[in-house]
DNA sequence: CGAGTCTTTGAACTCACTCAAGTTCAGTGG
DNA sequence: CCACTGAACTTGAGTGAGTTCAAAGACTCG
């Protein structure tokens, strides 16, 4: 296992899009309004998007027409899983987005002469792999609380919100994402929500914005009695 | 979300010691028994490990003393969770291990001015980045049986073996540690073994080889009544 | 302001968890 | 080589958190 944090500050949080730009690598400015998707799983994948604004969903459809959702993208995200040239999952707008299209015959062209395009690759895909791996985590506990609580951890860090401070998260996917993304029922995670108000650990105001009012008990929530491996977790 | 896997043929798996040694790295190789650990959180992280022979696991410890493991690591593999120069969670020796010993600092010292270790590196990165969301996907799905199919295959995509043998799969971790790989209790772990054996899916040796003896039978019980997913949990 | 979408609430069921024996295995010393 | 001991694994029974199904209640946006 491992993970490469490149030594003096970890780049891939302080990229920009001005960052991006200095690449030298042709792209273009693109938009995408709320639920157009980016791309589809099986299409030829042409580029790679480079969030500017916005949040995007990257998901794969079960056979049953559920989905999984790998990963919630922000500002200064790379999206695009290619394999074989061509997408292995869906992306979609969450919101309105703007983004960089960086065409993947441009990347491969440059990829190997050019050591800023390679040091910048690395740095993202490090902070891809810590995501992915806090992803996993939260997955690994069997509580729903506890999955939520980790999830708005997650979105506190990303948000650049301070661990302690009483500002607002802003939740802009639905309560069906947020399942699909923890791995439980949509009415689990309102259930949760609910429950997190009632101990008076969080506030909700419109359903996409969520305070932590009370660290002590949004952390007791979390780690409940047995610190995430406890009681029978049904399903 | 972003994963790249390298025009040409993925180098992430024809990634040798070979090639390991071609980076001109100083390094010592080093050897671990059965049970050994390679580093403990918390410690100063002075070096990665590429792995030459053997299993080895990387997991962080619970609060209640219970352990989340991240990823079983196997031949040419790296491992080493660093950050601010310290290891981020543990790695134990699960088989006896052989390695490489690669110093952070020869490493700092050289990645900048180094392509062919930027490159192995991008390469390294994408190969656990796929493996960590192939993880969030298995512990995404509920059945315990679900888990313990996809675990599987990824064991046996990871030995190489073809995905259509009869290949026996090594799997030389212990029930609980497959539990705490899969997020679910160790006799949850047996249960969905024998049920797997019960139903002529597979076939148990010696608690550590099993053997896919029907694959239809073997993506049946996967996938079930509810779904799975298609094409892989893999990607 | 109405129609569809999203979210909450309610009730019964299910699967995995915990606790608890019992069984097999691996390694050790006689 | 075999008995012995602790670790690993299996099997069993009861409980509970989350799932599914169903319906009512909000919100959104044309």
């Amino acid at each position: 296992m491992m993970t490469v944090s490149t030594e003096p500050g970890d780049a891939s949080h302080l990229s920009t899009s001005r960052d991006r730009a200095e690449l030298a690598l042709p792209s273009s400015f693109v938009r995408f309004r709320k639920g157009e998707p980016l791309y589809r799983t099986g299409e030829g994948a042409e580029a790679l998007f480079s969030i500017v604004s916005g949040v995007v969903k990257s998901y794969t459809m079960l056979p049953d027409g559920a989905q999984h959702i790998i990963v919630f993208s922000f500002a200064d995200d790379l999206v695009g899983s290619v394999q074989n040239g061509t997408h292995l999952n869906s992306a979609e707008a969450l919101t309105a987005v703007t983004a960089y299209r960086m065409p993947m015959v441009a990347i491969n062209a440059q990829i190997r002469s050019d050591p800023d395009l390679q040091f910048h690759l690395i740095s993202q895909l490090s902070h891809e792999l810590h995501q992915a791996q806090a992803h996993a985590f939260l997955l690994s506990r069997q509580r729903a609380i506890t999955r939520i609580g980790l999830f708005l951890r997650m979105l506190e860090a990303q948000q650049g919100t301070a661990r302690g401070s009483l500002q607002e998260i802003y939740m802009p996917m639905k309560r069906s994402d947020i399942g699909a993304y923890a791995g439980i029922s949509l009415e689990a995670v309102g259930r949760s929500f609910q429950t997190l108000v009632n101990r008076g650990a969080i506030a909700i105001r419109d359903r996409r914005y969520v305070q932590i009012i009370n660290r002590a008990l949004f952390e007791a929530a979390i780690f409940d009695k047995k610190g995430g491996h406890s009681g029978g977790a049904g399903r």
